[in-house]
DNA sequence: CGCCAGGGCTAGC
DNA sequence: GCTAGCCATGGC
């Protein structure tokens, strides 16, 4: 399945800290498990080839997945008045942010505080494999993103035997809040951002880190500015003072950004991660 | 306020 | 090759 694309580069969608479940293979195309489906995506010239799908999927799945609607050449084009996010978004160029699940991204999320990238894709893994349901693609098995009746129905310490650690907890009750309060967590898109913020605060596990990236990654609130440590250092070191707050730097951003700041955060959260802690540490 | 809680990645030797 | 620091949240 072929469709011109513009604006879209797997490796920096998939590799710019907003997903866990697609990995790299060996011919440079990305595979990974979204929305109940198995799919491979590669750029081949100017196209976007998606395999294992069929045309209705595309369109009524992946093309609000993938952002397809939008147009990035013009937000680029709008943040480019700044040096920095005009490097920042050379460098990023082809990222998209994607409309991931909600109750998938909030679980992710909460497994990503006080954690790094590659043990939060073994755990998230991990938990797919103990309650989500297999799909078979290509000679190999995947599992999908377990439900939160699922989850709540699991125990704390089989939770902790996936690697979790003292997060198991703060998963085990936040699917629980959800069933049993009714949180409208698929409603919370079409909420005011400050709204649908406050609410996923009440959660445990749920800071305002996590909040931001849910409400960025699976809900298109894109005045959310999440600031872990990396957009930490490059907003301290290119636009304010070195010892500013978290919520400084977040208020500055949307202030700086406005309804743009979740396309910087993902274009300087992947030139930081580059730059590593050459010429922007602490 | 400052410390701690899995655990394994990762920078700095 | 080794080791100490680190990570975002909540509880104390």
């Amino acid at each position: 399945m072929v469709e011109g694309a513009a604006d879209f580069e797997p490796k920096h969608i998939f590799e710019c800290g907003q997903c866990f479940r697609w990995s790299e293979e060996d011919d440079g195309s990305y595979t990974g498990v979204a929305l109940h489906r198995v799919i491979n995506v590669r750029k081949q010239d100017c196209n976007l080839v998606i395999g294992n799908t069929s045309l209705s999927d595309f369109y009524n799945t992946w093309y609000d997945y993938f952002d397809l609607g939008r147009d990035y050449g013009a937000i680029k084009k709008e943040l480019s008045s700044d040096d920095v996010l005009s490097e920042a978004a050379r460098f990023g160029d082809g990222i998209r942010i994607l409309k991931q699940d909600e109750s998938e991204t909030l679980i992710s999320f909460i497994i990503s505080s006080n954690n790094r990238i590659p043990m939060i894709k073994r755990e998230v893994g991990r938990l797919s494999e103990g309650w989500g349901d297999p799909i078979r693609y290509r000679g190999r098995t995947y599992y999908t993103f377990p439900s939160l009746e699922k989850l709540a129905q699991a125990s704390v310490e089989e939770i902790k035997s996936c690697g979790m650690g003292f997060r198991a907890q703060y998963i085990k009750d936040t699917c629980r809040i959800i069933l049993d309060d009714d949180i409208p967590l698929y409603r919370m898109k079409d909420m005011d951002y400050r709204k649908a913020r406050k609410i996923l605060m009440g959660l445990p596990g749920v800071g305002p880190k996590v909040s931001d990236c849910v409400l960025l990654f699976s809900m298109r609130h894109y005045e959310a500015f999440p600031v872990d440590v990396w957009v930490k250092r490059v907003m301290r070191h290119y636009y304010l003072a070195p010892d500013v707050s978290l919520p400084k730097i977040e208020l500055y951003a949307q202030q700086r950004f406005g309804g743009l700041a979740g396309f910087a955060q993902q274009y300087l959260f992947y030139f930081a991660r580059d730059l590593k802690g050459k010429e922007i540490s602490d």
